[in-house]
DNA sequence: GCAATAAAATACGATATTGAAATAAATCTG
DNA sequence: CAGATTTATTTCAATATCGTATTTTATTGC
């Protein structure tokens, strides 16, 4: 025998292969986890008798027996993720098949509060709730700041007054009665990368956040990489040169590089439509692209000679300036490095929208849900 | 029932876990393991008939039922560990309870090639096994420069000019007829670490190697992380400045270290001795030092704000720089990134010998070994 | 000294997973 | 078109692991 605990996780595995397209059938299914042919027949069959998936028709490719392809029952519930950050809070919901059903951005007010984030939250995902008759199977929440996803705590961002310790899974489970999971906003959408995006094929890449600060997601070996003390990845603080003047947030983040490109001042904040300026200001020839370039490449330089990882995906307003200034990254990360001209690292803006933060977090909330069978 | 390979991994973890002291009684390995209680009891009996481990007394340490002590048995067999660059081959043996048995030390000749370093590693493990009764089990080994351990092919390496594409496992495989890993010098270095270090109680830490070269091996969630390309860690070529001057090879390596203390020129060769001049050279004092220190805390704090590991430790021959040094790379690093004066980086000397490497090749060998039962 | 308490190890029936062989369903081959 | 080949699934007896209850062996408190 085994413990009923270890089967729902078999059986919850087998789910989340089925959902990555990474097995179709039962066969595929026992190569992937190990299992004996015998063993994944018998858990297709509880999962089937519990119609979480459904046999669709049997496909001839190839030569032998064609595969009887298994596929997820689409209504068999649904997944809700938020994310935000202190100006907006978006939302997305897929069901169970891992198809998007809705996605709802909401704007946030001034010096907002803790209790108006955590209450949004519950609003809205209260109204899909009620727009839905299916069950909602789980929440994820990606917050910005440093945030403990073991305890289920935020503990602090800067830019809304209040937020610290918060208990951000105890809060939100209470009131919406599911099981709730949390995680670092960025680290999030490097999850949403594994799933629908570049990640699906990667069994590691690093995930470069350059919006309103300059940071990163580290995905090694398929695992995400938190760090010891909650802080890998926090590479905005980097001194920038070897003196000690600046950082990276002061260069590479959005506005930073809105501002290099522009010539704005330090005091003038950048417009709401950043994407649209910065796609405007995209000038390959200028010196002042060129600078940001450089910095870029030092940057992507360093990271890739530590990390070695296979991909690094940008995220944020930058993705903007298109993919030539991404092999511009890479062509000066070249120079700077001529052992990488072998293979360069691909630095690549993501395909990912805007949701993928929110879209990522639904994804982790995914990825704990268990079966409850009878 | 279960395959014959899934219950011979399984045996095998139970005597990691008891070697490493993470275990030492039945009940202790069904926690680690996630075992049943019987099912832990029955292992352990099977590797008790095996005379693979024997139960020692039993010790009365608070309340309850005193624990029926579990530990290895020594004379099980042993494993070889090797170790070498170009100047020199390090080889150790220890027995199955993790116990040292012997060490030897081969200087290399110049220009040495691949088939006197292979030869001279068969020739020692050969007169160890000839002046042993108990089977060799094992032998790792250690090489430098880009190494593929799953391949066990040995790709490249600067210093001996046909040292590349190395088929190391297969050729000692062959010759000495017992099984053969495969790993980075540095990167076993760290397993070193793991099983007999620092890295005993931490999940996560990077090994600083600062030799000829200055490169890092990364342990995160206790897997060793060797890049996609096998060349994760390479940071000696990292560029010191914005400009695209030197890299960190020209101004943190031991040689460099020596040369900068000591006012030598590029032409000069670093002495043979070179710990004892490096030990004689370490002033805090002197701007020269403080110099250095400056360096290795912008190459700290970089790579902690990145990683977040719970700890750096340094090997190579600038541990002769003392603990003084370490402490003052800290100091510099929270300097220049005042977030970490809450929990500063942990940036110690190794407590390891020069032995190291050889015996983290070694524990690498150990760690793949499986029982063999009836 | 004798219950009460606590922790570790063992006993044993129940059962989930396995390996090997059989079966199923397609393509390929001559 | 029949048989060989290939791949997927199912069958079924064998058994390794589990859960629970029980036993063992110590300390503690009265």
């Amino acid at each position: 025998m085994r413990s009923a605990r270890a089967i729902r996780e078999d059986l919850a595995r087998c789910i989340l292969h089925l959902r990555s397209g990474r097995a179709d059938c039962r066969r595929s299914l026992a190569r992937l986890m190990r299992l004996s042919p015998s063993t994944a027949g018998s858990y297709v069959e509880q999962l089937l008798a519990a119609e979480f998936i459904r046999e669709t028709r049997t496909t001839a490719a190839g030569r032998g027996r064609p595969r009887r392809l298994l596929r997820l029952v689409g209504t068999a519930g649904w997944f809700a993720g938020v994310e935000f950050h202190a100006k907006r809070i978006q939302v997305v919901a897929f069901d169970f098949a891992g198809q998007t059903l809705r996605s709802e951005l909401a704007q946030l007010p001034d010096a907002v509060t803790t209790r108006q984030i955590l209450n949004t939250i519950v609003r809205i995902v209260g109204r899909f709730q009620k727009d839905w008759t299916q069950p909602l199977l789980g929440l994820g929440v990606g917050a910005p700041g440093v945030v403990d996803p073991e305890a289920g705590v935020a503990r602090s961002y800067a830019f809304v007054a209040d937020w610290r310790e918060v208990p951000v899974v105890d809060r939100l489970q209470r009131q919406l009665g599911v099981p709730v999971t949390l995680e670092n906003n960025l680290r999030a959408t490097a999850t949403a990368e594994r799933w629908f995006g570049a990640g699906r094929q990667l069994a590691d890449f690093v995930v470069v956040g350059a919006r309103t600060g300059f940071g990163m997601a580290i995905v090694l070996g398929g695992r995400l990489w938190t760090g010891s003390q909650l802080a890998a990845g926090e590479v905005g603080h980097w001194p920038t040169g070897t003196g000690d003047s600046g950082q990276l947030h002061d260069s590479l983040s959005a506005p930073a590089v809105w501002r290099r490109l522009s010539g704005a001042t330090h005091r003038q904040r950048p417009p709401t439509d950043l994407k649209k300026q910065l796609a405007r200001l995209a000038d390959p020839g200028s010196p002042l692209f060129q600078d940001v370039v450089s910095d870029y490449a030092h940057f992507l330089t360093r990271v890739h000679l530590l990390l070695d990882a296979a991909a690094y995906l940008l995220h944020g307003p930058l993705t903007a300036l298109g993919p030539a200034f991404c092999q511009a990254v890479v062509s000066e990360a070249v120079r700077l490095a001529p052992q990488f001209s072998h293979r360069p690292p691909c630095f690549e803006p993501t395909l990912l929208d805007d949701d993928a933060g929110a879209v990522g977090a639904g994804c982790h909330a995914m990825e704990v849900w268990q079966p409850q069978l009878p």
